[in-house]
DNA sequence: AATGAATGAGGATTCATTCAT
DNA sequence: GATGAATGAATCCTCATTCAT
């Protein structure tokens, strides 16, 4: 398909831009979005300022691939659990403890990436469109809950919105207070609210 | 108490930081918290920068001014609401909807408030205290009604996070989106949920 | 009218734009347009770059700045020529030689003033004018000789257009063959063509 | 003389250095001398930056190497008129019109190749070279005229001078300004200054 | 207490040129 | 001879903060 040189040619593009990505995660965690500036990424990856401008148009496109690497392993998860054949409130629950684990997981980098959205021009295409698909996808599971009458005729849009800001805002509050809740009492705490709600019966 | 020199001064000083509060929402909404240099914030109070910087130590001190004076009406709002005699479910009505008055109100300004958060060492103290307080009263609220058996024995620390995330990122999302809901639609698509869950009985 | 503060911030103000001025001269000579930064002008007016931002928005301004202090000498002399009480010839010959005084003094400087106007968007506006003022000015002149019947009916414009082309252009070629010409030889050249043109009688 | 390898390698040379033309002048039209950067020349050619190394030194090189082909035909157009059997002013007519039809028609490029001259140190030799020439092959004819009586003993260097740079300073400022005029109109204009001045008889 | 000029430490971006493959 | 990634020096501009008057 593709002869040797080309070949080679795209293995270094890769590696290459691997070694952005990590150098841009490990700026993003220790100086923050607003630090993060073309210098330091390109000393964290190894290379000089000027061989990354030679690879991404400038600062939002970096950005931009640092974010869609950092989010398409959720989107991918995301993307199987509504195909599967479970129900919907074992999707949701599947969803809620995979966002869980990866938001922990990459904590300090998510921590400016969600919340940065809207302020800077920075990502704002990529994340509204990032954050507006897993709402998107969040609907769909709650329409199915809806349409096979398991759950209550809701607004699945609304109710999609709630669940994404209230996953994302437990984690932000708990790296906010520095407290820490283990996957199974967070995930717990929230399917008991959004399944059961807060009502007694 | 005080003589009347000093009372001038605090006059003055009050006069002066009521001008500060106006100026730097008037930036706010025009240029974003990326945009709000002490420089534009001098210009739009009618004083100077020197100025700016005898009454404020700082850019974080005069900000937190501004997201304080922003965020007192509601604070107080709830302040009541929670003293209140009702129901924790017609409290909770209550809250959202004055909440929801509220970000609608001060859009423009909010948008940035609320999402630079963390981002941005500037109010991470401010903000961090405003958003967990809110927590702490929606908190109070869930665990009365606990208490009172209406509510399901729930975390009231988890559910107020929850409560908080939801209501603020559907906000968000329709400033993002450009959509646009009712006061009711917004209230009663979130009580629904919040109250009686996804799932149908 | 003013007091005194006023005064003298005003004084300050222009002295430091004296500075600035001269400055700017000074690189203009040693480094040409294009060697223009605002780090050199800064280092060589004696204050800091971030001091000429203060007094100045941004390069263009700070170049017309200069400029106009450059041009705005020959631009009065020009004014009061045309406004004598003189035959159009007599004019042409003293705008002329005024002019080439003027070139060959500042030699160095509008060597640069004078090329870049369309190349680059520095000036474009400024010498735009500045050339085509001087171009209304001559025409006007030509006008005048036409209809006191001294000069033929030329088409004024054009006429003035090749005079003050022609003109620069000689001080030109002398700059940039390194040759030399006194100010009678040059005028005299120049003022035998035009006026009686090259066709003998 | 030359084998054969030699004389493909010359070929594909001078197939390669018309691409870089063709390339060049597209760019120079697209984005004016300052924004013709070795990049864009590589790939509006059709080739990589690197080879464009192998073939020219630097950028100066290349772009000496463009302007001569770009003012070749015009000097060639000269010398041919220049030779001919035709009195000094039917000689310096038609210089004056093909001049014209030249300039206009390469508008946009001659906009940057006549006015960045001297500013840039790009093409100062070449440039210079060449509107020096043509001064000396207007010289001449002027010489031819005044020995052959037709015209006045003036200083036929100087006056060259004039011709040359009032022919372009009116193609300039008709692009500056926008305007335009008839070749015929520009021709007889200039003509007629040069030819019997100003002065009414 | 007000002023506003001066500061200086960044920060994003561009580009001619080199060089290993 | 072609390739194109890497380089690094330059350049314009921004802003929070200080300080002499």
């Amino acid at each position: 398909m593709v002869n040797p040189a080309e070949r080679r040619k795209e293995l270094l593009d890769s590696i290459m831009r691997e070694a952005v990505y990590e150098g841009a995660v490990a700026v993003l965690i220790k100086h923050g979005l607003d630090g993060t500036t073309m210098d330091r990424v390109a000393a964290a990856a190894g290379i000089t300022k000027g061989s990354l401008y030679n690879h991404f148009r400038g600062k939002q496109e970096l950005l931009e691939f640092v974010h869609e690497r950092l989010v398409a392993p959720v989107r991918q998860a995301m993307d199987e659990i509504v195909k599967n054949e479970q129900t919907a409130a074992e999707k949701l629950t599947l969803i809620s403890r995979r966002w869980r684990e990866y938001l922990v997981q990459h904590g300090a980098v998510f921590q400016f990436l969600i919340n940065d959205r809207a302020a800077k021009g920075l990502l704002r295409d990529s994340e509204q469109t990032s954050r507006a698909s897993g709402i998107r996808q969040i609907a769909t599971v709650i329409r199915q809950g809806i349409d096979e009458g398991a759950f209550r005729p809701v607004d699945p849009i609304a109710a999609a919105e709630m669940f994404v800001s209230a996953s994302i805002g437990m984690v932000e509050q708990e790296f906010a207070a520095g407290r820490t809740r283990t996957a199974d009492e967070a995930v717990d705490a929230l399917m008991a609210v959004f399944l059961h709600g807060l009502v007694a019966r």
